[in-house]
RNA sequence: GCGGGAAUAGCUCAGUUGGCUAGAGCAUUAGCCUUCCAAGCUAAGGGUCGCGGGUUCGAAUCCCGUUUCCCGCUCCA
């Protein structure tokens, strides 16, 4: 529900949170229990919606190419893949914030300094801040990166959720040890996170190290030549510390993922492609491409596995924020896995000589270019740019405001709405034959008698159907239908055949 | 995680210094009527006022806790 603050503030978001519960679309989870935190079910036309999307993205990705392939993996992998990638650090080992640089890192890694000496450092923490010194506290340590002993407590601290696989219950036998002992909170810690270790999975925050950790199954298996993708639609979750903006950050999410992979020194060129196919691919579907933009990283913004890195950023509501990251992940990903695991993730091409020698063939571990997508911020996204409200003149004179979902017709849940005009004379009948001719040709269509047609129109213009076939008396006697263009309100009669026709080429047409 | 605000019917909201059986519009359902843009008539369903305690003769209203949402910090491998 919308609060207050958020009807004042500038109630497109709210209104949106509101026709998408009104409609079926977005519903907050265990909704009757009071809700859970940041997660929301999506209802009939929401659950529409999500799935079209992923569906352009799809065919975008994979099946308009050669060199691309999908993938479904498993959310739970092996935890050795978390200890790999780095996103398991945290749980055993007590981490601590640089509240002057930013910096996380692990407490017992961190150098030490007398508690109580002056430690100097740069403000901002990168070369060029300001010269600054502060007192060393109790705790021994300063930021490993700016030397400032200015930090956060130390916390047990991870994004990733934990569970156990297998059925018995990891912690029973150390219940058993502990029950009577007198120990440090410390050691019971210890003793604690060492027996839940033995059972712990993860479930993914990220799809993409399953690309990675796949990479030869699916290069060797579809006789894959670089440079090649591998494509992933899936869920991946996140104990997000603060969850804000409806469905824009939750611990729950999906995500659209394609890992590129190309020859080392060719990644400036695919990075500049990928951004440019993926930035085209969102102005295809929106109507506003003004709220889309491009946003480099600066460089004490990347990843440390990064090299490059551009966001593509949408005009929420309430202002600019991340949709899909591109990034050049260089081999990293890729030499780590190779690294931990022994096998050889690597590619070699015998067309090619190896720059080293000169010799003919040339082994190498590819570079990796990521265009990851939010699938459920592109839901957000995609409401918000198709959201309007035209104020009118209704039949009485009265002033009207029509709400409307100027969705793309392939995103859009219904294609077509087909009403009889009144709910007798044979009407109901033509219009299901026409629904029926339509489900045959694969087309989501919604058939609709209920009340006035003026009260349909409207309903359909507020979930974004892009055409209403109308069948009235003259539609009996000469086969022909009113066929009505959600975004401009108007209607021309043509024939049954002819309106199936216009349905089709706009799903099918310069998309 | 910190600070602030909010929660009354499916939606948007009223509800007075604590006081009658908690209301309205829209929406929903049934019937009638209707030949093109939220029409009309008749009737019906739907709320233990987010949840749990407390104060009081009496609580939607006051107090405490809690859940969820929003805003601002913070965080975002």
């Amino acid at each position: 529900m919308a609060s207050q603050a958020e009807q004042t503030q500038g109630d497109t978001m709210g209104k949106i949170v509101s026709l998408c519960k009104r409609r079926g679309f977005i519903f907050q989870s265990s909704e009757i229990y009071g809700g859970l935190k940041s997660c929301y079910d999506y209802g009939p036309l929401g659950a529409e919606l999500k799935r079209n999307i992923a569906a352009e993205w799809w065919r975008s990705m994979v099946y308009e190419r050669d060199n691309i392939v999908g993938l479904d993996a498993s959310i739970m992998m092996h935890p050795q893949v978390w200890q790999t990638s780095g996103h398991l650090a945290g749980f055993s080992d007590p981490l601590v914030d640089c509240l002057n640089c930013k910096e996380r890192f692990r407490a017992d890694k961190a150098p030490r300094a007398e508690p109580g000496s002056h430690a100097v450092f740069a403000t901002g923490g990168k070369a060029g801040g300001q010269k600054q010194s502060a007192t060393v506290t109790a705790k021994g340590y300063v930021c490993p990166n700016c030397g400032s002993p200015v930090l956060s407590d130390e916390r047990q601290f991870n994004l990733m959720f934990r569970t156990a696989l297998g059925p018995v219950d990891p912690l029973a036998d150390l219940t058993k040890e502990l029950a009577g002992q007198a120990l440090s909170a410390e050691k019971i810690r210890e003793m604690i996170e060492e027996a839940v270790r033995k059972t712990a999975v993860y479930l993914r925050p990220e799809t993409a190290q399953a690309m990675f950790v796949q990479f030869l199954n699916v290069q060797q298996s579809m006789a894959m030549k670089v440079p090649f993708g591998i494509a992933q639609v899936g869920k991946s979750f996140r104990n997000e510390i603060v969850t804000e903006h409806f469905i824009f950050r939750s611990c729950e999410f999906e995500q659209m993922e394609m890992e590129f992979f190309c020859e080392p020194g060719s990644q400036k060129e695919w990075l500049e492609y990928w951004r440019k196919e993926r930035m085209a691919w969102y102005h295809r579907f929106a109507n506003s491409k003004d709220a889309f933009r491009l946003r480099q990283h600066a460089a004490d913004e990347l990843a440390h596995y990064s090299d490059d890195c551009y966001d593509i950023e949408y005009l929420y509501p309430w202002g600019w924020g991340e949709l899909e990251g591109i990034a050049s992940r260089t081999d990293f990903d890729l030499t780590r896995h190779a690294e931990a695991s022994g096998v050889k993730l690597s590619y070699f091409d015998q067309q090619k000589n190896d720059p080293a020698t000169g010799k003919p063939g040339w082994r190498y571990i590819p570079y990796v270019i990521e265009p990851a997508a939010g699938l459920t911020r592109s839901v957000l996204c995609f409401l918000a740019d198709a959201y309007a409200e035209e104020t009118g003149v209704d039949a009485d004179g009265a002033t009207k405001t029509r709400v409307l979902l100027k969705l793309h017709p392939r995103l859009a849940p219904y294609k077509a709405a087909i009403l009889p005009l009144v709910k007798k004379d044979g009407q109901p009948e033509m219009a299901m034959d026409l629904v029926a001719q339509m489900r045959k040709l694969g087309l989501n269509v919604s058939y609709d008698d209920k009340q006035s047609i003026g009260k349909r129109y409207a309903r359909h213009d507020e979930i974004g159907t892009p055409y209403c076939l109308t069948i009235d008396n003259d539609s009996l006697k000469d086969q022909t239908v009113t066929i009505r263009d959600r975004d401009t309100a108007k209607q021309e009669r043509i024939a049954v055949a002819e309106a199936i026709a216009v349905v089709q080429r706009r799903l099918d047409g310069d998309v």
